[in-house]
DNA sequence: GCCGAACCGTAACGTACGGTACGCATCAGG
DNA sequence: CCTGATGCGTACCGTACGTTACGGTTCGGC
């Protein structure tokens, strides 16, 4: 497991100013991915280098703010866990699937992860830990509740969740993220999306379902 | 779809000294990562830098030769496709599986694909391309005639075995290979990978094994 | 033994970029 | 109006590293 507290809401100490600086670095690190100059950045957001610095210490400092500060943007939705049936859990289920796949084909997510992977090597930052918590872990997270829920319900069937919610993950993004860090061009339509959530819910459900003799894998 | 034919065999051009060169080179990317530098290749292969750049033109061009060298290393073991039977299948699955999570949690194989991912986004070489042919494509082609045996032989039942391989490629690697390439410690010990590659290989064979009625999924 | 090619070791060059210093504008508070 | 703080723009420094150049050495062929 990675460091705790790699999640701090970090949306407080951040002057509105500072908001838009890191927005600018995000778009910046959409586009130049990791080779994004001190430089640009500062023309891009209209602000001197030295402020910069100033701020966020070094290019370390700017870029895990910038990851923090999109880690941020995303804040968790709640689930309701009354009146869980069959249909609400499969809902529950497909929703999170086709919003999981949204967020790891979009194109701020793609260039986030890939930083993280190219810094994950050299121990000198956490982009990794922070993309990870925010990430895999945050999902894990969300879900885990869903999924004890229909447990409870007596809808489905696991010895333990986060081996299900694994199991979930995989059959969620199968090879999507992979190809798509590796420069991979997948179609990923509005409708694909809907279409592998149903189908990753479904087999999650053959599964992992209640009244199924397949739990004990 | 990426381009072709990125899996060229390099081993025909390549003196004894060049490999040994790129195994140096290897050997460095595995420490070091994308922060190698020429010099320090150079020293590590006792070659001089002026070799580097007659043999492989410059910095990027080392890298992908690297690459490519790893890749064919790993040469395609056919399998048989007389007498299958439900237990032979099986083992074949679960070789499969455990093959590949050994390969993906290996140091090179990390190392490797973090330096792909990170060069993913400027398009200056093709080294997403190249680990994309050699590994998840790579596996695709060895594994879907063992799924089409598995059909015809009446044990297998699905439409597109192209959405087999991909939801087989899910079970077995789930978050794996994103929290290996971000820096997370997975524990995987010989024994933890022969237990996931069971356990996937009976959801995949629950899921779209003969007899079942999911394989409209 | 001699020649040229290949190659090693290293010094040198050019540049890109992280980090710093400084001048000037703006503006809030007194 | 004065003053200090904040921040923009820019010039500048140091360095790391990719790339090139060059002298010295080994070695196969004649």
């Amino acid at each position: 497991m990675l460091q705790a507290g790699a999640d701090i809401d970090t949306s407080e100490t951040l002057t509105e100013r500072q908001q838009a600086v890191l927005d600018a670095a995000l778009r910046l690190l959409v586009e130049e991915g990791d080779n994004l100059t001190m430089t640009a950045v500062a023309r891009r957001a209209s602000c001197s280098k030295e402020t910069l610095y100033k701020w966020f210490g070094d290019r370390d400092g700017l870029l895990t703010a910038t990851v923090q500060w999109q880690a941020s943007k995303v804040r968790v939705t709640p689930v309701d866990r009354k009146g869980l049936d069959l249909a609400s859990l499969t809902a529950s289920l497909e929703r999170f699937a086709s919003d999981w796949l949204k967020v790891i084909s979009s194109d701020t997510s793609i260039a986030l992860n890939r930083v993280a992977v190219g810094h994950a090597g050299s121990g000198k930052d956490d982009l990794g830990a922070i993309v990870l918590q925010n990430g895999r872990f945050a999902l894990a997270r969300r879900l885990k509740p869903v999924l004890e829920a229909g447990r409870q319900a007596g809808l489905l069937d696991f010895e333990d969740a986060e081996m299900a919610f694994r199991t979930f993950f995989g059959l969620v993004g199968r090879d999507v993220q992979i190809r798509l860090l590796l420069g991979d061009r997948v179609e990923l339509t509005e409708a694909a999306i809907g279409g592998d959530a149903r189908r990753a819910t479904q087999q999650f459900l053959a599964l992992f379902g209640a009244n199924n003799r397949l739990q004990s894998l």
